[in-house]
DNA sequence: CCTTGACTCTCCAGCTACAGGAGGCTCTAT
DNA sequence: ATAGAGCCTCCTGTAGCTGGAGAGTCAAGG
């Protein structure tokens, strides 16, 4: 019989940890005193010990470790358990892979450069939305005005209801000097009129889009692209779709190129 | 100005997540409404979030993001800041490897003999220890009783007071059919005479200590020392040092052979 | 036998980074 | 005017413990 700082220092597991898995019933004490409370364990009750901390240490949640050690599972079962959990801890190696990547690289940019890069790129989610559209081939890539120009009238007309920022989605799968292949959309919630123009479509969700936030004139939207690729590439990603911009602060009346606010978005899948 | 909800769409955090960053100072909406305390948060905010969830996601509490992103630390400081995390997260891959390398064990075994091991090798740090000792060379392993014999008398005679089960660590780099070099020792609190066979000595601390229980007679113990070995190779360990036997139930009047609990100990390190 | 100091007990608070929900305002569109 | 969506605050809960307070218990030494 071995009272719990015995046990304690037997197992290298602390008193407190001991105390918390008797109270949850994950290993009582062989004997309690009914009078004193002492908790009386016994080295018979190492084995369990290992056992619990192994599991545990794998990832598993003391509420599983109970159930797996409790019930006498068949091996048919704990083997589907073990498939899962090598999935997840798959899973998380990838995560820290990534962020070992991230880290390096921003290692290096500190030894190149002496600073901090100024944006971040971010992986999200893009739910897909219901837009209004027009898509066209325009010469450059400062014309897209002019579709932005047939859209507008069309939404006021008909009393659209604009529920999101505008967008520009880059067709080519390339970059291009000129005859550039651009849809130029905005979120809708209701339903209106379509031309062979104007249509009502859904622009697809994304499950991983890489993002970035250029902030300025649009004539330095490029130095943030060029971030945005070699991120992408840096860290093992590589384009999946057509890349998106979100003007989230745009052109208005009063305010200055310098204050604009973009979103990059580029649709990527991991290598 | 966009209320929370707008903003927790277009930066695809939840609305209670940027209350609680609101709340510990880490975000502040750009403005507050006095009457009704609705939050307002601009898009020039993004980037900052952006920011928040890179790091966060690098492993840092909110808490080191908040000083990280409010004090405009100098590069040197940045940098070796990334070289911890860089360290931690070179650790935790390790961990993950050896969780996964763990559970694909199990699951080979799994697949080949239907049943899970009966008994966990797990790694634990082993304190240094003052013991009485008396090593010697015996003809076989079986032969141990002789070093006790001479041992324990000693003790007795001068009152040491036993504050652990006895041990036995065994010198010979491999297996031996016979003259075996053994030591064999009892921790003890107190200090007690020497002679030039028994001597009080400090029992190495041992940071990485691949452990496993045996139950049982000793007979069987070369099973149990086989699969410890197994797992240190499966799993990428080598021997750092002589092993040891810590019998936490050895031999007693009274108690069968069956009784026997033993922990066998390897030093090892990560190869 | 008494004292001292090391253990042990229970109970409570606290940690992280939010999630869930109750109960009550506020905004916006019809 | 009203409905429904959105927002507010406040409270509780999460996992796996750690730390500490205040009180009882044990073993050895005097």
């Amino acid at each position: 019989m071995l009272k719990i700082g015995d046990f304690s220092r037997l197992s290298r597991v602390t008193v407190k940890a001991l105390r918390y898995y008797d109270e949850i019933g994950l290993l009582k004490p062989v004997e309690v005193d009914r009078f004193t409370g002492y908790r009386y364990y016994s080295v018979d009750q190492l084995p369990r010990l290992n056992r619990i901390i192994v599991l545990k240490n794998l990832g598993l949640s003391l509420e599983e470790v109970s159930q797996l050690i409790d019930n006498d599972l068949p091996a048919e079962h704990i083997r589907q358990l073990l498939h899962v959990k090598q999935a997840e801890i798959r899973q998380r190696l990838q995560d820290e892979q990534g962020r070992l990547g991230q880290v390096e690289e921003w290692l290096r940019q500190i030894e190149k450069e002496g600073i901090m890069p100024e944006q971040d790129v971010i992986i999200k989610k893009v739910a897909a939305q219901k837009v209004a559209s027009v898509r066209g081939v325009v010469p450059t890539y400062g014309d897209i005005d002019r579709l932005f120009n047939e859209l507008c009238p069309h939404l006021e007309q008909h009393k659209a209801q604009w529920i999101g920022p505008p967008i520009a989605v880059y067709h080519d799968m390339e970059y291009m000097e000129k005859d550039v292949d651009i849809e130029v959309a905005v979120p809708i919630a209701n339903s209106i009129p379509t031309t062979d123009r104007i249509k009502v479509v859904e622009l697809p969700a994304v499950e991983q889009m890489a993002c970035l936030i250029h902030r300025g004139p649009y004539e330095t939207i490029g130095e943030s692209y060029k971030a945005l690729m070699a991120w992408a590439e840096a860290n093992g990603y590589q384009i999946a779709g057509p890349d998106r911009e979100v003007y989230l602060q745009g052109p208005e009346p009063g305010r200055s190129p310098e204050e604009f606010i973009t979103e990059l978005q580029l649709p990527v899948t991991k290598k």
